[in-house]
DNA sequence: TTGCGTGCAAAGGTTTTGCATGGCA
DNA sequence: TGCCATGCAAAACCTTTGCACGCAA
């Protein structure tokens, strides 16, 4: 499939980039745009939101107190192959590299037959900060 | 706060105790106990799903793709501790049983420092039927 | 030039709210 | 009896869709 790069597209990938430390509603995304000068139409929003999502850039979940989805960069270096933590009460994303969990996915592929993508998984919990 | 013990919350809990494997759309929820003959408004449903949430007895979340928010008995053990795996191309959701992920789950709390709150967690990927 | 991308507005769904009535304690 | 709970319908939201026009390749 074609993929034009059009200013929208580098508007909002510029926005995950310098913000990756949050999430954001499909809604503040278009508000923060629209301060910087940047105005999408919602529509263009959340076609392109689906997009950074299947493209892997982007991650799709619902914070606990959110009533819709929430979304955030997790393009940079190897996002696709680590897994990531995202703890429900401050909102971060933390990027793990383990073994143990590559382990996890073979054990689900052979015992239960399942074939885990881990580029589309989001791990929800607490850090260790927030337990506190 | 007060807590009347009206017929249609009854209703509700005697549905998640009696499905407790399986999370539903507060829509389901809606139609399931129509079907048995317990009609109950939406503004109903959505109030005392509410409250249940709040008591803990009940769990919402979004399954990964899924466009309104799920909800499922955990007063007793149910969906709880086990995990969901979900077929992006048949869309099934599996529920699985399994020691070893209990094991992750420990594993990730003592090298990572992370609580996973299993509940809330829908592993995305490809089922066995459909890899044929 | 071709055909994807965008913006607008309308449609489709879900969840919340206001208000009068019903029912538990 | 005093309130909370319910039902209905409308409102408020969020997200998707249809269509004509704009723009990247």
């Amino acid at each position: 499939m074609p993929e034009y790069n059009t200013k929208q597209r580098e508007a909002l990938l510029r926005f995950f980039e310098n913000n990756s430390d949050k999430h954001y509603t499909a809604a503040e995304i278009e508000l923060r745009l629209a301060a910087m000068g940047e105005k999408l139409g919602k529509a263009t929003v959340y076609r392109r939101l689906d997009r950074l999502v299947d493209e892997g850039l982007v991650r799709r979940f619902v914070a606990d107190d959110a009533k819709s989805c929430c979304y955030q960069y997790a393009g940079g270096e190897g996002c696709k192959n680590h897994f990531h933590l995202k703890c429900m009460s401050c909102g971060e994303l933390m990027h793990i590299e383990c073994d143990y969990l590559d382990e996890m996915k073979a054990h689900i592929l052979e015992h239960h037959g399942f074939m885990v993508d881990i580029s589309k998984i989001t791990i929800c919990g607490v850090c260790e900060k927030c337990r506190k």
